[in-house]
RNA sequence: GGCGGCGUGGCCGAGUGGUUUAGGCAGGGGCCUGCAAAGCCCCGUACGGCGGUUCGAUUCCGCCCGCCGCCUCCA
């Protein structure tokens, strides 16, 4: 069963699901104020590849991951930019589906909108009133965080030390500066829902609280995000699910930053690079291969450098999944094609089982990578002695396993050649097997010229890149 | 000020109290090849500094130095 680490207990513990054979995941996903960067992508693949990991372990998996479409960000941007909220929203939501489409994570199986869900979190607010652990002042509606049992949980800081550091400008009117806005008064010309407090909107940490628990339900298993998520956004939700006496996420789990040298990547650092941009010149699977390099809780460097390494890491495997010609491998690798062992049983089952160790130890995605690479490697070695089935059948594990992790093998498209290149290539091989050395050689150079990597095998010669 | 994380061989990046190594990329040597490429084999003997615990620490404890993050919107 997989381990995962818990940012409300502080240690790495069983996911201990609320229905067994069922795994309900909850996803914060983003405002859609801006294009998504490759930090948010680090985010949607980590989740991603838990996601098919539960899936291959032979679970049912609920995903919901929600869009906030409706925040002080996003009218900014519409009011500066003479557009309403709505388009803003709307077209950077656009962005974020084709990064996660084109970075090859599965899409959620439900992608709720705040804005569609003002009426039930204006139930909240009113109900959090009513049970006098919220208040209305001029600005809006806030919650008392005194009176929130074991508030600063998830952060592991008491709640006078966070009291002592909190940064935010004092409002007069708010009983502790930690108490945080459920429902924000309307400013003229903002887009505004009716409510018992007036005109507004609903706070940003109430909407996932109410869309988790109406989608998957109280006690749902897992919620989570990146590490800037755990304080104030996840704290204030637990705050209010306890507050409503209803049973939260069981598991809270928050993956690392995106690094840039030694600087978070962040828009106010000018130093963020979208999924688009990264795209352009680099293959997704090498970007999650990357990305799953690093122990997903850790820090992880994104850098020219590592962007090359990882790119030629996967030409490795992908160099494999065509020579021993690996099946491509459904979206949702399960259990069932695990089990499938071809010739060599033994061999495979040992890596698949390498394989989970490695996940189930707190997705222990490198060390699950370092097994696959393994396999490769011993794949090849068995391949050159001859063992030709032994060698299919570990290449195939190596598919398989890649697939889980979201990396696809084998999917290359053959080297399109114009008819110029495939003539040379049909001279060379004359002029090989005629044993015209210098003449093949010149060819060769002829075609590496073109940004070939030419490669002599038995059936002739091949082009590759 | 409070809380937390990290410092591993050229680079990225795991891990562990001591018998044999993570893994990848780059580099060197070899095999293979007409020569290459790809593949395979071998190699460099790494764990910030100073103390302590221990028969023995990169791995535990303390201190120091350096870096990063959270405490405000943030993936």
């Amino acid at each position: 069963m997989l381990r995962l680490h818990d940012t409300a207990t502080g240690v790495v513990r069983p996911l201990e699901l609320r229905d067994p054979g069922h795994a309900s995941m909850y996803v914060c996903g983003l405002t859609v104020n801006d294009l998504p960067h490759i930090g948010h992508g680090r985010m949607a693949l980590v989740f991603d590849v838990i996601r098919r990991y539960l899936v291959f372990s032979g679970l049912d998996v609920h995903h919901v991951s929600n869009v906030t479409d409706i925040d002080d960000r996003i009218i900014d941007r519409a009011v500066s930019e003479g557009r309403t909220e709505p388009e803003v929203a709307a077209e950077f939501e656009g962005a974020w589906w084709e990064a996660i489409d084109a970075l090859g994570i599965l899409r959620p199986d439900e992608a709720p909108h705040a804005t569609a869900y003002v009426e039930g979190m204006v139930a909240l607010v009113t109900d959090l009133v009513a049970r006098g652990v919220a208040y209305q002042t001029s600005t809006g509606v806030y919650l008392d965080v005194e009176k929130i049992d074991g508030y600063g949980l998830l952060a592991r800081q008491s709640l006078d030390s966070l009291r002592s550091g909190a940064r935010v400008e004092v409002d007069p009117e708010k009983r502790s500066p930690l108490d945080f806005a459920l429902w924000k008064t309307a400013k003229p010309g903002e887009p505004t829902w009716d409510s018992p407090f007036g005109p507004g909107r609903p706070g940003w940490h109430t909407e996932c609280v109410v869309m988790s628990l109406d989608l998957l339900g109280d006690g749902f298993d897992l919620h989570g995000g990146a590490v800037d998520l755990i304080f104030p956004h996840h704290e204030n939700e637990r705050a209010q699910a306890v507050a409503e006496g209803r049973a939260f996420a069981r598991h809270w789990v928050h993956n690392g930053w995106v690094m840039t040298g030694t600087e978070k990547m962040s828009k106010s650092l000018a130093n963020f690079v979208t999924i688009a941009q990264l795209l352009e010149g680099t293959d997704s699977r090498a970007y999650r291969l990357l990305a799953l390099r690093s122990q997903y809780r850790s820090q992880m460097q994104v850098t020219p450098e590592t962007i090359a390494d990882a790119t030629s890491a996967l030409d490795r495997l992908d160099r494999l999944a065509e020579r021993f010609s690996v099946r491509p491998q459904p979206t949702l690798a399960t259990v069932a094609i695990s089990s499938d062992a071809g010739d060599a049983p033994d061999l495979v089952a040992a890596e698949v089982e390498t394989f989970r160790a490695h996940m189930d130890d707190d997705l222990d995605t490198p060390g699950a990578l370092a097994g696959i690479f393994d396999a490769a490697g011993r794949a090849n070695a068995l391949g050159d002695a001859g063992d030709t089935d032994a060698a299919r059948a570990l290449a195939e594990t190596v598919g398989v396993l890649s697939a889980v992790l979201g990396i696809a093998l084998g999917g290359r498209d053959s080297v399109v050649m114009d008819e110029e290149t495939a003539g040379l290539v049909t001279e060379r091989d004359a002029a090989r097997a005629s044993r015209e050395w210098g003449r093949a050689d010149d060819l060769r150079d002829a075609l590496v010229e073109r940004g070939f990597v030419v490669e002599d095998g038995p059936n002739g010669t091949t082009l590759r890149r």
